[in-house]
DNA sequence: GTACGCTTAACTGTATACAATTAGATATTC
DNA sequence: GAATATCTAATTGTATACAGTTAAGCGTAC
């Protein structure tokens, strides 16, 4: 859900950011329980701030929380995957078909030159995390061509809780084969949406967006042992990374 | 988005369910800024436990905050009941979809049981609150056939925040042409979209259920009017109503 | 060795206090 | 009379303390 909040930061807009990071890398371990006196300490801020904004994730599907016993990481599991990634095909044909509605001719000639960038910028590493950045951005902008902030909302949502299986499935592939994936497949799909919407072929549209997401759909049980691998066999990065 | 809290019921809970009827009845006015001192008088609990609830209800939507000014009661304008609308529209058409796929014929058929029930008990007065409430577990029913729990939560939350104006709205038209309403279309588009669904007929049922919810949408701006002459022309009950 | 129960430590739930900020009211000037 | 500035009251932001509950460790009995 979208943050309303407006102004200068506060002390509960830095922590849950900040919560809201951690929560979405899986570094609260899946159905982990969560220290508030330690993690306040790391954060550097009293247990009050730190409960609300622990609040506010466990409203967004972050974490959960058990009354009595506090707030725990969300589970991880195929079919919590597989979820998500249904609920992602709700939104996104809906927000393909007020596209094709609302779009006007100049805004998707637009993002058709960000897809040309995004291209071209892709000789180098592949790096995930940019790739993932760029295909999100592309599903985002189609969003917010359907004009509906709730609609928006609800991607930057799902997007955010799907994130790390994506960018570990990802990681593994690239890895697995290195030059021969490439970015071949999503670039392509990306063309195909927008050009439906660009002929304002509605159903067109709906349908290769429903199929670009759906062909993750089928990995999900692989993603998630992936993930779990990880996880729990963290490499030096991790370490860092954390603090 | 649903709540993942078991066990007993903190103070936590309770104060977020009651707030959570005050934002959905819009009890709180649109846009009014919200005393915390003062509700946590009313409410009988510390602003501690308060403020953790209202956090809740501003990531679910029901509520807006800005760094150093507070929360506030969301906004109430044509423009977010549509946006509102379609993203109903965005999560039905998928729940039906899925239904179609992985609801056995017992389910369904139950499912149309209840709706024979529902048709038999509205001799009476058409109390709107009970139309309404047996409208949306319709609905509901059916996003639980889709087995997808994000969907679920998602209808829940999205019912919860239009459901003032759908109320506002049908109790203007009972009373417009008290005997001609009579739960005319509402049951028989149910039944339209039910049928199609036990024909496995996707897209019948999804082109369904999308008009259905549709045929709401361009009165909108009409419905929102009403519910602010509601608001700010309160009669006795809503004094009563209040706490 | 396992299971049960008891004791203790750790952690959560909530109230309260105080600092910092904001909103409102009064006064003053043009 | 309207606009602006200043002061004061009210309200929010956060830390902290303490009560109540949960979890864990230890020992004992079987």
């Amino acid at each position: 859900m979208s943050q309303s909040t407006t102004k200068k930061n506060s002390n509960v807009d830095r922590v849950y950011v900040r919560l809201r990071q951690l929560a979405a890398n899986f570094e609260f371990k899946p159905d982990a329980r969560i220290n508030e006196s330690s993690l306040s300490l790391e954060l550097g801020a009293s247990r009050t701030p730190l409960r609300e904004a622990l609040n506010r994730l466990v409203a967004e599907g972050f974490l959960t929380f058990q009354s009595g016993r506090g707030f725990f990481c969300r589970s991880l599991s195929p079919s919590l995957v597989l979820d998500l990634y249904e609920a992602r095909v709700a939104v996104e044909t809906e927000t393909v078909r007020l596209a094709c509605k609302r779009a006007t001719d100049e805004e998707l000639l637009l993002l058709k030159e960000t897809l040309d960038r995004h291209e071209q910028t892709r000789q180098p590493p592949n790096e995930p995390d940019f790739l993932l950045d760029q295909d999100e951005e592309f599903h985002l902008a189609i969003a917010r061509l359907s004009q509906n902030a709730e609609l928006v909302g609800m991607l930057e949502n799902l997007n955010d809780r799907v994130r790390y299986v994506r960018l570990v499935y990802l990681k593994a592939k690239v890895e697995q084969d290195a030059r021969s994936y490439s970015s071949s497949g999503k670039t392509s799909a990306h063309r195909v949406i927008l050009r439906a919407i660009m002929e304002r072929n509605t159903e067109t549209a709906c349908l290769a967006m429903r199929r670009h997401i759906g062909r993750r759909r089928e990995d999900a049980a692989e993603v998630v042992r992936i993930a779990y691998s990880q996880l729990y066999v963290p490499d030096d990065q991790t370490m860092e990374r954390r603090l």
